[in-house]
DNA sequence: AGATCAACGTAACATGCTGTAACAAAGCGC
DNA sequence: GCGCTTTGTTACAGCATGTTACGTTGATCT
């Protein structure tokens, strides 16, 4: 292959600058872009092998750039976020990021994220095809994100609906966190349309009964699926995390 | 690892410098700082390994700076504290500070306990999951905390709401010290939303009294729970603590 | 002792938040 | 089109929590 070359998104000139500068030095071919048309004129002119994405480009949502960068093309993405509490709660949302580094970062190990999503890509067929493959493992359960099937203590497979199982999969990826009815719903909504801003009702609280009657064993006393009275639902569950392919 | 981060918070200049110096010495980049938002510029400017952080900031309360830092970045944080008494009671209170010591501290044992934190630090992938889980026992009662669960000495299971099982987590941190209603609505308040500063009627009492109807044997003569006339309520029971994992 | 007053306990009420059943709308396969 | 599933909406009931009001207790003074 020949030198990598990477797209350095923020629209703070000093760090796109800084981070351009560092990656350059490191024997990078590393281009600036400030908005999202630069990016698409980028991508349009020529390879770019991987996209270094700030997650909050000015009052525009990193993530909804991304998931319109992966419906267009398909090139490496990793999230840089400014807050690390962003940085966890971006695990959950389902926009096939293949990396997440929380700023302020340590140079070397970003170096080493930026090589190892290049070898992965590099590695894998196609990268359309590709999203972050986990499975977790919960007071019993398991949720295989490979067949995307959610197996009950005694083994017995449990159906969710889609929307259910997104639930859980935003709940798994931000255990112990209170997660706000909003923060769920921005979750939920990345994977689909993406254009329902604001309050919607009680879908949540609808959405967490159902999903609560389908995996605690008594829905009236959950143990994992808590909610934070004032605030939205904890997962209050140790979770174990393993990463696929 | 390269050299160590540390950021010493501390309002009162003679005791900053000398920590600051005493860290510079023994191998560390010590940064001073004396308010909140020198803490956030130093964050936000560049890597910390480690907060060394006051309980008394000035007229502000160290808590509950603690509880923002946490929601805006994963730093470890160590509490100072200059009374012992303090010490104690910020064991019950849920701010997630990975450490606490008391002045005046053994200089040695200091240092042992911020290397040990950074250790603990390296090895855990997000400090944000990790929670102190910690079972409680008092005459015959059991506070198993990593249910959040109370049982009876007869070995039933009491149902607390919690709001009460936070009281009654306040006062297992601090037996046999009496706790003002404004300390305890402090504790309180921290594990919720942290800006409900001042007087709040008699919303403590009425509580109290709920727990009281909950947990002891007879309600009117409260053997545990009982009222320090003209300053708060002291739990005047011998707890033992297990920490967990 | 008895009077007095502040502190305390608690029942009753007010309010806000949550759980959920029931219904409605939308999507999907046949 | 028809039935089935999924998902959102609404309405109502129940619970958690704070507030108020009033009776009781306990300390202090005479």
């Amino acid at each position: 292959m020949s030198i990598p070359r990477l797209l350095v998104v923020d629209d703070d000139p000093e760090i796109r600058s800084m981070l351009t500068q560092f990656f350059q030095q490191n024997g990078f071919i590393a281009l600036p872009a400030a908005t999202e048309d630069q990016v698409h004129g980028h991508l349009k002119s020529g390879r770019i092998d991987l996209i270094l994405l700030d997650v909050m480009l000015g009052d525009e949502n990193g993530v909804e750039i991304c998931a319109r960068l992966r419906r267009e093309q398909d090139v490496p993405i990793i999230f840089v976020s400014a807050l690390s509490a962003d940085h966890q709660r971006m695990a959950g949302y389902e926009v096939g990021a293949d990396d997440y580094i929380a700023k302020p970062f340590n140079p070397q190990l970003l170096l080493a994220r930026v090589r190892a999503v290049m070898q992965r890509a590099r590695r894998t067929p196609s990268l359309a095809y590709r999203r972050r493959i986990r499975t977790f493992r919960f007071g019993g359960w398991v949720y295989d994100g490979k067949r995307d099937e959610v197996h009950a203590p005694d083994g017995y497979q449990v159906s969710l609906s889609q929307r259910e199982t997104a639930l859980l999969k935003v709940l798994l990826a931000n255990p112990h966190i209170p997660l706000t009815r909003d923060e769920i719903a921005a979750a939920l909504d990345v994977t689909g349309s993406g254009d329902k801003p604001e309050a919607q009702g009680r879908a949540i609280d609808v959405l967490v009964g159902r999903l609560r009657s389908k995996i605690e064993a008594n829905p009236k006393d959950p143990q994992m699926l808590r909610t934070a009275r004032g605030v939205g639902y904890v997962f209050a569950c140790d979770v174990a995390v393993e990463d696929e392919a």
